[in-house]
DNA sequence: GTCAGTGCAAACTTTTTGCAACTAC
DNA sequence: GTAGTTGCAAAAAGTTTGCACTGAC
């Protein structure tokens, strides 16, 4: 009967977070995660406000979704990624850890499964520490950069190459 | 004889890598290079620049050291990091890549040896795209900060706990 | 009724940019 | 001499803070 389903859906688990730390059941805390929710993928706190506005028609001021996205870090119902400039986060109740690809040529993030690493993180004992999550980040070129980048390197060899012989003749 | 072990050096890395670019041989970058290869751990750009004028007597504007060391981030010579507000860096040249344990209570950042991890990490080949480094965080409470929790969880409860008994005691 | 939480705007921190001056090649 | 680099200062981007007001408990 009455398989508790429910409490495993990120709200109830935000509530009994808030139970426990002994804070308000605000509409706006339950705005914002829903809002994540809903969202696949990276996002900026920048992009969660505009979104929150135009499809859910709810406006709040940016320090309170500063202020929310701590909590649900903390509350481990959102992870938050530092790729660039600027924080991105992403839900992860349930999610599989999943580690990232950043291309350091355009910017590029892909995401990637690998089974190996997460069975090891997963299993992951450290002396005198607590280990709650983690994050892996993988950096290299996708496969358009890394054309270019040989390309471009061929011409600067060229162009050195050249010099040299211009200067020789002299 | 003469074993290349000069060739070895950050410097020669340098130079190499500036001269397969097209780059110039600045002083600033030498210098640069050279301050960030005397700090042990991580630095961010703001200390560096103080730790030039200081401890070197060279003074650097910040653009200059922001453009060099995505330079040098970019010769593998050094790792960039984002664990808070503000990028940390750190050399790189013949350092083992380790993990970073990031408290997530009181920010502390401690360095770690997963010799698996980092075998792992080591033959790791991904499709479609050529791998160069990775940065492996893990995020969790050191001890003092998991005591702190456990004990300010206590207090709530309690807290709790007598709001309830108040209430039905009306 | 109280105090945690919100909105707003200003402040702050970190990084980037534009431009004139300099210098490695 | 030319063009890549630097320094400087101003601007931009991202985040935090102070304060008055609101609303969850």
């Amino acid at each position: 009967m009455e398989k508790s389903d429910s409490k495993d859906q990120p709200k109830q688990v935000l509530a009994e977070y808030l139970r426990l730390h002994g804070l308000r059941k605000t509409p706006e805390r339950f705005a914002i995660l829903n809002a994540i929710y809903s969202i696949e993928g990276h996002f900026t706190p920048e992009v969660l406000v505009e979104k929150m506005s135009d499809e859910f028609n709810f406006r709040v001021c940016r320090a309170t979704v500063y202020n929310n996205l701590e909590l649900l870090v903390d509350a481990k119902l959102v992870h938050k990624h530092r790729f660039t400039e600027g924080a991105q986060y992403e839900k992860s109740f349930k999610e599989v850890s999943h580690c990232h690809l950043l291309c350091t040529g355009c910017g590029k993030v892909m995401e990637c499964d690998n089974h190996n690493v997460q069975r090891q993180m997963e299993t992951m004992r450290v002396k005198r520490f607590t280990v709650s999550s983690y994050s892996l980040y993988v950096y290299g070129l996708c496969t358009k950069c890394s054309t270019a980048l040989k390309r471009k390197q061929k011409k600067i060899l060229n162009k050195i190459d050249i010099q040299k012989n211009g200067r020789k003749k002299d």
